[in-house]
DNA sequence: ATGAAAGCGCTAACAG
DNA sequence: CTGTTAGCGCTTTCAT
């Protein structure tokens, strides 16, 4: 086993190997101007001594550029999100970088806790899923030099890069083919529009209805199905309701999971499509409005690089295309 | 938008405010001895120049104490390491401490590159799945007082305090369900055997049977499913066989979710018990083996810190229980 | 209650 | 090819 002893320095590895400090860095760090036969002794030296360089005082002394990307992420369950991470992780550390991830549960107060904490840690960009409502104490930090790409939902009061799906037009979209079923009460299940994502979704459930010429009931409007538990809840009452709706449009893959519990439980005959892709969707017959989430992941993580090169920059906000997938009776009924 | 300019410094405060920079350290650190007064000139000199402490410099001067703690993860988007990773996250923040995660996507090489990575950065604790066949290069590391917490999985080669589930067990008894639901051919579909869990899952399947006085038909072993597309084949497989299985008992989640899709793709009746519950498994009437990632999070978490409080207590090595969660017809059977 | 000096471990800038 | 000096931004002595 054997005692905790302290860590060996550049500063013993040199007394070992019988040269300087500045030699040891030059040998490790793959500098060109080293005798290769110091370099090896160099190499055993701090071999021997389990040497690890301490990339805390490197980086401040390379004037506080570190390799660590900040993703500051809402919910860690949320699949969703998993997968985005993946898409960002995979970006990053094909260019060497390191990830820090933080979640937030969704809450301002936690958000401005990590993003500090990171930025305190000289991050060399943020990758933020934004909740809270104003991130004007971000715009600073961009003069600063920290690059900030907003993913998923755009900054409330400030300008960024950022990464956003079309949400509008998938849910649009995605209630057109609920119509083309036949339906005509759609109820639309999800977050309240407080949440960029669902207001957008809310909006394209809208144009579909106005479109199609059907006038809104607005006892079809659950917004109050934030989160799996309470969407179940949600559906539940609806089809409790005297004039039930004939289909849902889910405003993501925790109010689809809701409505699926609440549907099986009932043992209800009630259409769904719900925004969002999940493994299970497709064995479950499940229509969706599908998109990549690891691709936005990875757009992020390209823009967050892209302005680490140009930090002047024209400013760039991408929009990534969703697609309408047909599994149930949605696509036999067209 | 202005410039990019340097950021302020305390000695940027300290001369705003008129004071050393040891009083602006002080004043923004929450010690008690100051002067009310000067401390709000300091707070609003920082404000002023939006000052934020560098972590490096503060950790660096303090010994290399970070109070980051690394985590690394096989595979993101297996929703189960999401559960696990919310779990460590929630038991950190908790104490201030913030979560570094990186992936290695079950790769030793990439493991090995995000560890030291890692410990050169100076985190305080390392929590790691283990993917390598040899972890005797973090034997040292502990010796230089960083706790090393495995998790799911224990280190090969090493010791160190870990967490994992009671697959053998939880495989045992998931396996007896499907007897008890009358099923007498039950093949196995997950990973290898190099794969520690699914050493254990397999075990315990193979503890069941021959319990039951059944031997084992190695043409049901299907140890070529570590991810779903693979699993998928391999059950379309056994459905093909003259003699095919009349059960599957799926190693881990994503060997469930590739039976799911086989079954359904082949309309097939085919028992299914899972390892690992997940969202829709109840939707499904999925029966299966669950257990609580997100409480193995936590306790991997409250391991590290245990350690880092008392670096020479005794090694623990925790095994979380499962439970049987019957919901398809391995219920109405019994 | 405040300040001056020293130094954490490393690398940039200049020698030689 | 190698060494010396200085200093990144902060906190830890030790004074006052």
């Amino acid at each position: 086993m054997g005692s905790v002893t302290g860590r060996a320095t550049l500063a013993d590895v040199a007394r070992l190997a019988e040269v300087s400090t500045k030699t040891v860095s030059r040998a490790l760090s793959g500098a060109p101007n080293v005798d290769p036969a110091t370099r090896t002794r160099v190499q055993r030296a701090a071999h021997t001594l389990r040497f690890r360089p301490n990339a805390l005082a490197r980086e401040l002394r390379s004037g506080g550029v570190t390799t660590t990307v900040g993703f500051v992420i809402g919910d860690l369950t949320n699949p969703f999100y998993g997968l985005v991470a993946a898409g960002v992780e995979r970006a990053l550390s094909r260019q060497g970088l390191t990830l820090m991830l933080a979640a937030t549960e969704d809450d301002a107060a936690a958000e401005a806790r990590v993003v500090v904490a990171m930025l305190e840690r000289r991050i060399r960009a943020l990758l933020l899923v934004p909740i809270a409502d104003d991130h004007g104490y971000l715009e600073g930090e961009r003069q600063f030099g920290t690059p900030i790409v907003a993913v998923d939902r755009p900054l409330s009061n400030a300008t960024s890069d950022s990464v956003v799906f079309d949400n509008r037009t998938g849910a649009h979209d995605g209630v057109v083919a609920l119509l083309a079923a036949g339906h005509r009460r759609i109820a639309f299940v999800g977050s309240s529009e407080s949440l960029y994502t669902h207001r957008e979704r809310l909006a394209g459930y809208r144009d579909a209805l106005a479109a199609a010429g059907l006038h809104e009931d607005p006892a079809l409007l659950r917004t109050d199905g934030p989160d799996i538990a309470s969407a179940e809840r949600a559906t539940e009452d609806l089809l409790r309701m005297a004039d039930p709706p004939t289909a849902v449009f889910a405003g993501n893959n925790r109010a689809a999971v809701g409505v699926l519990r609440a549907r099986r439980a009932a043992g209800a005959d009630l259409g769904l499509l719900g925004f969002d892709d999940f493994e299970l969707a497709e064995t479950l017959g499940l229509s969706v409005v599908a998109h990549e989430p690891e691709q936005m992941g990875a757009m992020a993580a390209e823009l967050a690089l892209r302005r680490m090169a140009d930090p002047m920059g024209v400013v760039e906000q991408l929009v990534l295309p969703t697609r309408v997938v047909l599994r149930g009776s949605e696509r036999s009924m067209r």
